[in-house]
DNA sequence: TACGATTTTTGACGCACATCAACACATTTT
DNA sequence: AAAATGTGTTGATGTGCGTCAAAAATCGTA
């Protein structure tokens, strides 16, 4: 997405006093700092290039530090299918924590770092802080709270209310800076776009031009400025306005 | 599913030596049992009655012991959405282990009988016992993985490859005396299958009618046989054959 | 057994989106 | 600067499946 925010341990975790158990470490705050102790060195990739592939028994999971990936997967008639696109901040592969191999892809979309967690040392880590733990529960459970809302996205809704939501749904998740304006820069192709909305490519081209007719967006190829978001939202199906959007997730498997 | 499985705890968990972390605890077999001895007493319910509501905070999760459950969400525009149906022995709302509140609602399809786990009790055995922690992971990553699947399914395939993977679904799961049949006793209607797969009733109607011309099935309204196997894997884009089919997971959230 | 309610089937019709096919850009290469 | 390559746009056409409507079958229950 062509943006550099500093080192993701920069950011502030913005919640997570676990409610129920009274867990017994001293950083109940922190957990992701604890996380990205354990964080290998960055590692520079550019597009093209594969971190794992499905299959692959590689024992560790990703960060995010700048760039973006994409987590895909080919279905039985060769066609793929993007699960998610991962931006700054956001963890990756989570799924090895409990099966023995990736069950996708993750390719790099633009020039990128990543940060790898061995699988192992998380686990030591569980020990030691039952708060880690906790973190790494949110992360899968969020994850797969995520997958039903897409499931309802590609089996209820049309070419337009999927593209609206696709389009807050990046916006949301850029860093403070850039945010602010709504002007997006996208490191995926129309097909990519196609490819995790279920759509053809022609139509999101398609969809996004209508887009500009009407006054919600503005875009220029890959940057596309969001106009009109209180139409937008309405078309993604999503509460009107809403300020402050609550983040609290990233992650991914 | 009209099955009267035993209780859920005779069934043998398949694999789980968890490769990478040596494990220290005595039981790394049988952590299903364990999981299964702060299970509550059986609960009886009907069709309609509801286990939770997406929202709830009831910090517990399920197991089917008899009958099925669905687990669905409703739509910005108020349509249902079913994320899955849940068969004896299968767990479901384990999101509630990472996140406040239930992500789904879960309402049963017919007399049923299930299990609670309160979420508590098994954060309490995390402490004693680490291959329980290791079972949850894999339980939740699992199911990730499926919906990474279903999301393949429900936006490249069409609707028959749809129907004829989701029998090839249903009947994998059966409790062995009846799988060797291959006749399933669906719990749930044509609407409730459309929801699942993305598809009007009307047309899972049809496509049945189809698969039984071609000779691929025998329908009597729920009650279906799947008389050509090799043809409907095909169909679906498995594997052709494949007698032993691994089914490790047995969890939903 | 008979009744009403729900579910399932079947047909007719239309539309949202895929597919096919050029063409227009933009970016990189030589 | 021209050529080559990948990406995006736009139009024409087709179709898979949704929608609407009504009859038929099944189930629940009196």
């Amino acid at each position: 997405m062509n943006i550099n925010v500093g080192t993701s341990a920069s950011r502030t975790t913005p919640f997570l006093p676990v409610r129920g158990t009274p867990t017994i470490s001293a950083t109940s705050r922190g957990t992701r700092e604890l996380l990205m102790s354990i964080a290998g060195p960055p590692r520079r990739y550019v597009r093209g290039q594969h971190l794992f592939h499905a299959g692959d028994s590689d024992p560790s999971l990703y960060v995010v530090e700048s760039g973006s990936v994409k987590l895909y997967g080919i279905t039985s008639s060769g066609a793929e299918q993007i699960f998610a696109f991962c931006l700054p901040g956001e963890f990756f592969g989570l799924d090895v924590l409990g099966e023995p191999a990736h069950g996708s892809s993750a390719g790099v979309l633009e020039p990128t770092t990543v940060r790898a967690l061995p699988v192992p040392e998380i686990r030591a880590m569980y020990r030691r802080i039952p708060a880690v733990q906790h973190r790494i529960h949110r992360l899968l459970a969020h994850r797969i709270n995520e997958l039903y809302e897409q499931m309802m996205v590609l089996s209820k809704k049309r070419a337009d209310e999927r593209l609206a939501g696709f389009l807050l749904g990046i916006d949301a998740r850029l860093p403070e800076p850039q945010r602010a304006a709504h002007i997006l820069r996208l490191s995926m192709s129309r097909y990519e776009i196609g490819c995790y909305l279920g759509l053809a490519l022609e139509t999101v081209s398609r969809i996004l031009r209508r887009f500009d007719d009407e006054g919600l967006t503005r875009t220029r190829t890959r940057r596309i400025q969001l106009c009109d978001l209180e139409r937008l939202r309405a078309l993604a199906g999503l509460a009107l306005s809403g300020p402050a959007r609550t983040t609290p997730g990233i992650l991914f498997a």
